[in-house]
DNA sequence: AATGGAGGTGGGAAAATGTGGAAAAACCTG
DNA sequence: CAGGTTTTTCCACATTTTCCCACCTCCATT
């Protein structure tokens, strides 16, 4: 399971550490692709294919809206191989989407990483403890808390 | 697997690079056809030849629109081969086709290979981003998020 | 506090990739 | 068939990417 949050550093050709409490459960190659709210995702390779599949089976190309949506998420991914000392390179477009520069806070949430840029990643964790109460209220809904 | 985006050039006989991650995958020789949306796809030869089994057998030949459309999809194709240095050579009316003149975004799609002029390109992924809501939730709907 | 190990960071050398152009072959035309 | 033009094959360069090794810091153990 992929919890905790780590701040890593960006070199200067684009290397990211990944968290090694990580790396195990990740495997050798993953897909990192364009996220929700400026993050990229991060996914085992086996998972991605797995979706993948279903994305080129159940969005058929004939409807225009599917073509855009497999363009942006196959063509905005990239396939990488985690090397030898824990590192990935993270390409360039993906870096631009993500507004990444120097530094990266690696998120896990339970079957994907998240990683962000780190000052988006305060503010938008801070407004989510604001929000925490709300949430908790949610949970209680469903009889969770 | 076929994913990602590349910007290369493509020079003054008409030649453009296959990024080499796709290379292997693609084999030796590929067909390239006029696209949707004004790009053009490029198959490996395979998986162009089962495509087009699949598409004369569930598109009845009886209907106008159905001719038209095979007739543009494999009329206008052209079988072309990787060169030694993993370049391919791109027909007039194909570069026509699709707009391009000295660059082109190379994209992988999972299963095939699109070409883009550039800016068409830039100009359909920055609407295809302020549909994020839309994309979330087929990402629900798959289970992704 | 010293030691050892693990995790993260930086940089240099080697290999691969993308691009341009020259030489050779094929083609067309008069 | 000769001349010229286009196409194809081949080679060379420069940049980028990949691989490899060294260092540094932090943490735990003794």
């Amino acid at each position: 399971m992929l919890i905790g949050e780590y701040l890593h550093t960006i070199d200067q050709k684009n290397r990211l550490s990944v968290p090694s409490k990580f790396r195990k459960e990740l495997g050798k190659i993953v897909v990192v692709s364009r996220g929700l709210d400026k993050c990229l995702f991060l996914y085992p390779l086996l998972m991605w294919e797995k979706l993948a599949q279903k994305l080129s089976t159940e969005l058929p190309s004939g409807k225009a809206e599917n073509r855009q949506f497999m363009r942006s998420m196959v063509a905005g991914a990239s396939d990488i191989e985690i090397d030898a000392l824990g590192r990935i390179l993270l390409p360039e477009n993906l870096k631009q989407f993500a507004s990444l520069d120097k530094e990266a806070m690696v998120v896990g949430l339970f079957n994907r990483v998240e990683i962000w840029n780190p000052e988006i990643w305060k503010t938008y964790s801070e407004s989510a403890n604001q929000n925490t109460e709300l949430i908790a209220e949610k949970l209680g809904e469903l009889g969770m808390y």
